[in-house]
DNA sequence: CAACATACGGAACGTCGTTCCGGATACCAA
DNA sequence: TTGGTATCCGGAACGACGTTCCGTATGTTG
């Protein structure tokens, strides 16, 4: 998959100025309209807020969830490098593991709607699911072991299996006062230590 | 709010009949849509399978939610009250909850898509809310300070934040092989325990 | 059997995601 | 500079959906 054409000619002949323009302004007008209004913003507003047609939002980013990565990938890229330095740094590898999926609830519960989207099973959502784990299942894997190895935390439970439960506390936690998702993901990490 | 007309007169002076037949039957219709098709099924489709137009399930049911909940109503009623007998029998608080907390984890993820209609802060989903937690949250409440009062689990979480984290958990169980809500539900109520 | 209240069906409207194409525009070669 | 062409843009158009509305049908009652 990777590509290492570097040095050869480029076989894109790099795309035209105003379209180069347009994707940059459509990245700055949708993260305004995903902190105004929830990654679920209506398609048009978006368009409106960056001045362009629809068509022009879809030949960038032929679905949402492109969008959705492209707006947050430096955000999720910063999450994932974090875990190896975590581990490094932490006394042990369950406080890593804590104070990692920590970075991660944070960064869900504050993008509107994020979490909901990244369990929708609908197949627009496909390219969000798949960015997701590829960067960051790895790296809880990774933390998971560490901990598992230092016989901090039960065995029986995968990356997988954990980063979607932690997703799915912080389903519309930005929206109702009387949920504090961060305490239940405490709760969820605190259940994975073996008494 | 309660009614104390019995032996008086009754206002209501009952239904048609054909209306009467009309609502069973699309009790029976919503029922079959919602387990083929998950409670997101389209309205149009449900008024197809009773043999309806849609004007009279909007007659009947203002709001989806009004038809789940008249769905479901039996088996949330049948959980609400196995709460008290749990207690009873089991040799612990925190064993009854865990096993209370079991039959609503069974309920949500035979009901496709019910745990995710039931975080939805979409206003027509307000009575769906209100009735779940109206008929739940006393019931956990009461299995809650039994656990604490016998020192089992911590004391800082709420009946209503325990059961929406439950609740959040097992959105999209049912569609995802991979992912297995029983299991981490399991971990967070065992996270609840003072070590 | 009339006459009235009640309930029904489905057309119609607004919103949304998505597609499509005629026209505008940047780029390049002469 | 100028023409030609590949590329890109805008927004109309379509289909799916929730929801409303009203002319018509049907049950109920006297």
């Amino acid at each position: 998959m990777a590509e290492i054409d570097s040095g050869a000619e480029q076989p894109v002949p790099r795309k035209r100025a105003d379209a180069r323009r347009n994707e940059k302004t459509l990245l700055d007008a949708a993260s305004a309209a995903f902190v105004a209004s929830g990654v679920d913003v209506p398609v048009r507003d978006i368009a409106a807020r960056a001045g362009v047609g629809v068509g022009t939002i879809y030949r960038h980013f032929p679905t949402r969830a492109d969008l959705i990565v492209a707006v947050y990938r430096h955000q999720i890229e910063a999450c994932a490098e974090a875990g190896p330095a975590l581990l490094a740094d932490s006394r042990t590898p369950h406080a890593a593991l804590e104070r990692w999926i920590n970075l991660f609830v944070d960064f869900l519960i504050t993008k509107h709607g994020l979490a909901a989207a990244l369990q929708s099973d609908a197949a627009a959502f496909q390219t969000l699911h798949a960015y997701f784990l590829d960067r960051l299942v790895p790296v809880c894997d990774q933390l998971l072991d560490a901990a598992v190895a230092a016989g901090e935390i039960r065995p029986d439970l995968d990356a997988y299996g954990l980063l979607r439960g932690v997703g799915n506390l912080c389903v519309g936690a930005g929206s109702d006062p009387r949920y504090d998702a961060r305490r239940l993901v405490q709760v969820l990490i605190a259940g994975l230590r073996l008494h």
